[in-house]
DNA sequence: ATATGTGAACATTTTCACAGCT
DNA sequence: AGCTGTGAAAATGTTCACATAT
């Protein structure tokens, strides 16, 4: 395995998510080509994406559904749980810290954060938010691995560096700011305004030659 | 103009973002390298990027912080306001309805629905949750023209294509299904669990010869 | 006959490097 | 001297096409 590009894991992702529901039925294998019109791609990507990490198909055949389930899942890292936290309790917090999602794919939310005395203590279903100073005990005691950001812009740096201080090595950022961290953390980035921003931008160029 | 790339588009959001924080300062001017720089990116890319839409800059001197500010947001679509409706009340569409970024950067709010009886009639600040049966009438009659999806899974293709009906033409999609839409309609994706997934990944294969 | 795995062709995107303006 | 704008080069990512296996 070498060079793999994010674009390639965004789309293993896909795969999975394909693979998951035709699990549910009693299809044992499937063609590149049937995952790759489920996925929304080709089934040349398909194969290639697959070819960085081995050879999982019976030419001929195609895919064992539960094969490849089992390989992608340990080629994402998901043949295991992920102790993750949300730091910034306001209304995209409460949401991300609660979204079910999470929990069924191995994302386990153990802990919240803020920062304003008025939401320490509030409690949701499992979870209770927690005072942002306690973060380093906590990462340390309930095994944080993965951080999601969900503070306003101004506290977000700082708040990542205490949180990488304390040993998580992956951030997803909702916060509209650039982080700056060191290379040994890996931070994804979800920008709301610019997604919409970029909508605006195909509105405003629609049908000037091209699509 | 000819061909930009999507990540060109994203990119200009960076340079606007940039661009407003500097506004405020006294600083008239900068140049590409200082944009690169607090943007993420490359002097080259900066000018490549804005080379797409004209020449915005003077040799020798930079660019004009409010002479490319109003470029990038006529470039983006932003030198006007957009009607937007949220669909699904629940956390998500909640937290992304009240959302205050939205607003101030010219994505109006004007409704949101949702299809369960319990939420529907809700007020939240100056918007009510409308039932979704309500959506061609209203999209119409509040000039709707991005919707963002914040539906359970099933629902969401069904109702991305009434919107489509009713004559929107640009989703933002925090469902996690793949839209199966026609191409007068753009799509933008927002996939919370392959974002945990590609940091899952990065951390499993952390240290195996490549950054 | 069917469908994988992959090197080679192709396309796209980023970076380089420098001519040209201030 | 300083910095933009841009063709050309390099790097990266996608698609082709076919040898190979069932």
């Amino acid at each position: 395995m070498r060079h793999v590009a994010p674009s390639t894991v965004r789309r293993l992702s896909a795969y999975l998510r394909v693979l998951e529901e035709l699990e549910g039925r009693g299809d044992g294998t499937i063609s590149s080509r049937g995952l790759a019109q489920r996925a929304g791609t080709t089934s040349a990507q398909v194969r290639k994406d697959l070819s960085y990490f081995g050879s999982f198909g019976k030419r001929g055949l195609g895919y064992s559904i539960p094969e490849l389930l089992l390989q992608l899942r340990k080629i994402l890292g998901l043949d295991r749980s992920w102790g993750v936290a949300v730091i910034g309790a306001g209304r995209i917090g409460q949401a991300l810290a609660r979204y079910p999602k999470f929990a069924s794919k191995g994302f386990d939310v153990r802990a919240v954060f803020d920062r304003d005395r008025a939401k320490i203590g509030r409690r949701w279903d499992e979870l209770e938010v927690l005072d942002v100073a306690e973060l380093p005990r906590v990462v340390r005691e309930k095994r944080i691995e993965i951080v999601i950001l969900a503070t306003d812009p101004d506290g977000a740096q700082a708040v990542a560096e205490q949180a990488v201080a304390a040993g998580v090595r992956a951030i997803l950022n909702f916060a509209p700011v650039k982080l700056d961290l060191g290379p040994e953390v890996v931070v994804n980035s979800v920008n709301m305004v610019p997604e919409l921003e970029s909508l605006s931008f195909a509105l405003t160029h629609m049908g000037e030659a091209g699509s």
